[in-house]
DNA sequence: TCTGGGGTCCTAGGACCC
DNA sequence: TCTGGGGTCCTAGGACCC
């Protein structure tokens, strides 16, 4: 067979974050288990086992309790340090399989191999598999095609049918029809629950229906994102290769649902500068800036009894920057204009937007700006960040946040020891003598 | 009682300009 | 009565992803 001269392997660890969870506590193997969202408030990631049993994506903590309580499922809360860590040691992994590595998300990445002289490329996809989880305890599927669209599809296939044991080559072109053939539309990677049912009414049933269509009539029809898919599938790569898209990102959000309501503003004002001044952290280790942010806040939507409220706002400063105290100051004045009283808060959030490279900010012609002032800022936010890195998140946090137990606080009821990130909660292993 | 958080990209429509 | 056409930029909202 010829060898295509680029080939893309797509790579996804199975139930990613309730895998962490077994890496370390081997008696969840015999379990179906789940992880639960923030607040504990829905399931958010399930084991085979758990969606075998009917346990949707998204079930609600308190229809599934009962099952835990019986011991039939072991459920626990989301521990995002553990999942990170693990993530970055899945990831170093496959960086040593080929230098051009694509981190898409937590769990997933891209590889490329351009010019590699492998004979058997399930026999490659295979060793990587073996490798991640000899080296991370992390299982795997493998897809591998010559465009990212046929990757994803690949591994689709990988996980849908066992008897591939993780791993599909779908270099091949007649191969890759035939799958195409027997996958329906709505599992291809960009059909989502809203342009699912418009293919089908049109009687776009199957994977191969959808790559049947003209390019041109594609973007016609619904728009360039799916003539690009169509692209895809017949083997174009039209999909940017983008390994820098981690250190680049165009917005920084943070935001939660509060553990209970709130309806005081100074509550409000506790949580959103907690959100403001964490957002500002992961900017500056970014070593990024931004002159542009978005602050929101809402009711409860499932109360529709209750009385409803959005408010959002959008903050501009003259000049990009990352210091904490200049963004608190600005969400506080913001905050000021769009809260309202009498409602019940259930959620607040402040986003970073338009977010440039600090180096290259650009100075604002109409303010002149002392320069002891400037020089002092940066300074402070760098003691902070490197006392909380040194220490730990939040061994130093500004005022703002408050200190004691408040109503916006997560509910974390079933946390997990930070095995890999904290001393302090380092597995400890017996062994009989 | 109990329903997540963090992103990207695209399009349509309005404001504004020449 | 008559009142262009084309371009850019910005924003809000929709759709998708994990």
């Amino acid at each position: 067979m010829k060898q295509p001269a680029t080939v893309i392997a797509h790579c996804d660890a199975n139930s990613f974050y309730c895998s962490c969870h077994r890496v370390f506590e081997p008696a969840l193997l015999r379990m179906p288990v789940g992880v639960l969202s923030n607040n504990d408030g829905c399931v958010i990631a399930r084991t085979p086992e758990l969606k075998a049993i009917g346990v949707a994506m998204g079930t609600p903590f308190f229809q599934v309790r009962r099952l835990m309580e019986q011991g039939q499922i072991a459920i626990r809360s989301s521990n995002y340090p553990l999942y990170g860590d693990m993530s970055e040691r899945f990831m170093s992994v496959l960086e040593g399989f080929t230098p051009e590595v694509e981190v898409y998300s937590i769990d997933e990445a891209f590889l490329r191999f351009t010019g590699f002289p492998v004979e058997n490329w399930e026999a490659q996809g295979r060793a990587i598999q073996q490798k991640v989880g000899r080296w991370t305890g992390l299982p795997i599927g493998v897809g591998i095609s010559t465009t990212k669209v046929l990757a994803k599809l690949a591994n689709y296939a990988a996980k849908h049918y066992p008897a591939t044991g993780g791993v599909v080559d779908l270099t091949d072109p007649e191969r890759q029809k035939r799958l195409m053939a027997i996958t329906p539309v709505d599992e291809l990677w960009g059909i989502g629950r809203r342009l699912a049912p418009r293919l089908k009414e049109q009687g776009i049933l199957t994977v191969r229906d959808f790559a049947n269509l003209e390019p041109s009539q594609a973007k016609r029809q619904y728009s360039v994102t799916e003539e690009r898919l169509v692209r895809e599938l017949r083997g174009e790569n039209c999909l940017p290769w983008d390994e820098e898209q981690d250190g680049n990102k165009h917005t920084i959000m943070c935001s939660r649902s509060f553990g209970l309501p709130v309806s005081s503003e100074k509550e409000v004002w506790e949580a959103l500068a907690t959100y403001v001044s964490r957002a500002c952290e992961k900017m500056r280790r970014q070593g990024k800036a931004a002159a542009k942010a978005q602050l929101f806040l809402r009711t409860d939507p499932f109360r529709k009894d209750d009385g409803q409220y959005h408010g959002s706002l959008v903050l501009q400063i003259p000049q990009a920057s990352a210091s904490t105290s200049i963004w608190l100051r600005e969400t506080h004045k913001g905050l000021k204009r769009i809260f309202r009283e009498g409602y019940q808060y259930r959620k607040a959030g402040f986003v970073l937007l338009d977010i440039g490279s600090q180096t290259t900010e650009q100075g604002d012609l109409f303010t002149v700006r002392p320069p002891s002032q400037e020089s002092s800022k940066p300074e402070l936010t760098d003691v902070l960040d490197s006392i909380n890195n040194r220490f730990g998140n939040n061994t130093l946090k500004v005022a703002a946040s408050g200190n004691k137990p408040a109503r916006w606080h997560m509910k974390q009821n079933y946390l997990s020891p930070r095995y890999t990130t904290q001393w302090s909660d380092l597995a400890t292993v017996r062994c009989k003598l």
